[in-house]
DNA sequence: GCTGTATTTGATCGATCATTCAAGTTATAA
DNA sequence: TTATAACTTGAATGATCGATCAAATACAGC
């Protein structure tokens, strides 16, 4: 049994979600993919199959980062809803670094490249933010039976509204637009949000 | 003087804007666009010049369709804030409808899809923002003079915040999602953006 | 109807797209 | 050391990309 695989795959993973991260999935090229992840096409194909596997891998990798910062910032926090406001802020620090690749997310930028010829892709894009809002949603309906959230307040549904939020304060980040202004509107979202959340709790 | 033109400029352009729409600048190739437009190349590149020109007139087309949509909701309603809600409702019954080319904003599709060597489509994109977040301040700050918004609410800032709303609406809007979960979110940050408005002239 | 010119057509351009694969290389097992 | 299997290389594939242009077409003025 010769030969062992000289990639890395979490390096080259590592790389192709920078990549696919900057320039979205049909902005990159092979040919880009080739230099970023330092591999010829038989080894990528070899690895990977296709370009599309590549990016899904990216994908699962990018998102799996994405739900285990959340995470992070709900265990240092004690409530629920501080930890989410925790990791706004969180995010803020993270997509205004100067080495992120972008600050919008790359499943947004996904699902909002992708078309009716991708149905895979789409499906896939989908039921990662499916994922999230669900995983938002059993937060809230913690949250709500332990007081943190106004009564009435439908767990589901303001899931939606908070992952509406994210994409929002992402996508204006992407903007060409000063840190301070950015940090701003993660304080304002934070605010808004305190319309749906029993103040002594949180913020 | 012979030959009229037998293309109707405006057609093409509404033809231009759908497919853009839907599919992204990249997403639409030429063949496509001569397809959508009924248009042989040699026409094509003798009235719109090259595929980039095409999409900069059909972001313009696209830019001032939204923008009398906003001034529409304005008109309509007695106070500037009542004037956006209204606008949001409204926005949310076109992007809802069934023959809308996408749910999310084309501009915000641009931002996110443009890279770094595409200098002046990014710039292009960043100003159509940048316009109407300018538009949405002296908008509010007429409505912070009128009492409308909560003493100390920044202008700029608080229409940054709107604006996050809207690309977060349209983009979350672009999941495989059903039409009453979209109008309900639409509620919800009418609501969440309560906590800048004085109550009384409001919802 | 004829002439002249603006417009349209459609073949064609070189470049780049994702992908394939035969040949070469390298490391392990015997 | 030799044999073998895994991996890497890089040229080549056909398709499609945006764009060009000579030839055909259609309309205004006479």
């Amino acid at each position: 049994m010769p030969r062992i695989a000289k990639y890395d795959r979490e390096k080259a993973l590592d790389d192709a979600v920078r990549l696919f991260w900057e320039r979205g999935y049909g902005g990159a090229s092979m040919k880009q993919i080739e230099q970023a992840l330092d591999m010829r096409p038989g080894s990528l194909y070899a690895t990977f199959g296709s370009k599309d596997g590549l990016f899904r891998e990216a994908l699962a990798v990018y998102a799996g980062r994405m739900s285990h910062s959340m995470a992070e910032a709900l265990e240092a926090s004690p409530t629920i809803m501080a930890g989410i406001f925790a990791y706004l802020r969180s995010l803020t620090e993270q997509i205004t670094a100067p080495d992120s690749p972008a600050r919008a997310c790359l499943v947004v930028k996904t699902l909002l490249e992708v078309t009716a010829d991708q149905p895979e892709l789409r499906t896939l894009v989908n039921q990662r933010l499916q994922d999230v809002e669900d995983h938002l949603a059993e937060l809230f309906e913690q949250a709500r039976v332990q007081g943190e959230l106004k009564p009435g307040v439908d767990s589901h549904r303001f899931a939606r509204l908070v992952q509406a939020q994210i994409m929002g304060l992402r996508s204006l980040a992407q903007r060409d637009i000063d840190t301070d202004s950015i940090k701003n509107l993660t304080e304002d979202i934070i605010t808004a949000l305190g319309a749906f959340t029993q103040h002594p709790t949180t913020h």
